[in-house]
DNA sequence: GCGCATGATTGCCC
DNA sequence: GGGCAATCATGCGC
């Protein structure tokens, strides 16, 4: 448009000067000629550094979404306290992932990532995390002692895994230790201490209908899920070490 | 430089 | 569409 708007420009101003002097037809066809071959020049250099920009930006735009940075200590503190609290259910609504995305500085499909690689994670490897989700369930132990119900937003008491593993067929802490579970000896002891947190925080009998002694599960597929609470779970206290002991294979 | 940790992506399943 | 599992790519400690 803006090729043949200009062009008739020219035409017009040919006009004008050929009332003071002689212009051949031919010369107004090699105007408009060189005019058309500017313009169309033109619309291929714009075309090819178009190009270029938006390879350029789809570059960068990659090299962006390909660079990983370690979230800050804040957002991973807030994420695996909402895990480890909320282990037996460890799945958040879109307002849970919200807040925790707003708490941790995250967008919210970070947050999606991190639970989705944690679950997995945790899951293929329990004794790694261990030591992590007593930190964490010792912690909110003593956040938040009195928090009523354990239901799957309740995520007062501390809580480590209590589902069972895809590949061990085993619950890893159940807290039914270790007659049937054949745990690593520094997860032996890592359990040890967390009874010790727990009942030294005076938090142990509470817990017993927490997350931490879950009626959720790894099921044998590996997902979580309910399973009916078992009657010892409700009387453990005198014995720890009996706490769910349905809970082997 | 190597190995592990971890965030992101992808493909598949339900 | 969300979740899982595998994988990729990068960060980081040694």
């Amino acid at each position: 448009q803006a090729c043949s708007e200009f062009t008739t420009h020219v035409l017009n101003l040919l006009r004008e000067q050929s009332r003071t002097r002689p212009i051949a037809p031919k010369e107004i066809e090699r105007m408009v000629g060189v005019i058309h071959g500017k313009f169309s020049s033109i619309q291929v250099q714009l075309k090819q550094s178009t190009c270029e920009a938006v390879m350029i930006l789809r570059s960068r735009f990659l090299d962006a979404r390909r660079k990983r940075r370690n979230f800050s200590k804040q957002a991973t503190e807030v994420l695996n306290e909402y895990f480890y609290s909320h282990l037996s259910n460890p799945y958040p609504s879109e307002e849970a992932k919200e807040e925790l995305a707003k708490k941790g500085g995250i967008t919210v499909s970070q947050v999606s990532n991190w639970f989705g690689n944690k679950r997995i994670r945790y899951k293929k490897n329990m004794g790694k995390f261990q030591e992590e989700a007593n930190i964490y369930a010792a912690r909110s132990a003593g956040e938040a002692p009195e928090r009523p119900g354990p239901g799957p937003c309740s995520p007062s008491s501390a809580s480590s895994g209590s589902f069972k593993m895809t590949n061990s067929g085993d619950s890893f802490l159940n807290l039914q230790p270790l007659t049937s579970y054949q745990s690593p000896p520094n997860v032996q002891s890592q359990m040890d201490s967390l009874h010790h947190v727990l009942q030294h925080s005076g938090r142990f009998e509470p817990l017993v209908g927490s997350p931490l002694f879950s009626t959720q599960r790894l099921d044998a597929n590996g997902s979580w899920q309910d399973a009916a609470t078992p009657s010892s779970i409700t009387s453990p206290a005198a014995d720890p070490g009996s706490v769910n002991s349905d809970a082997s294979n």
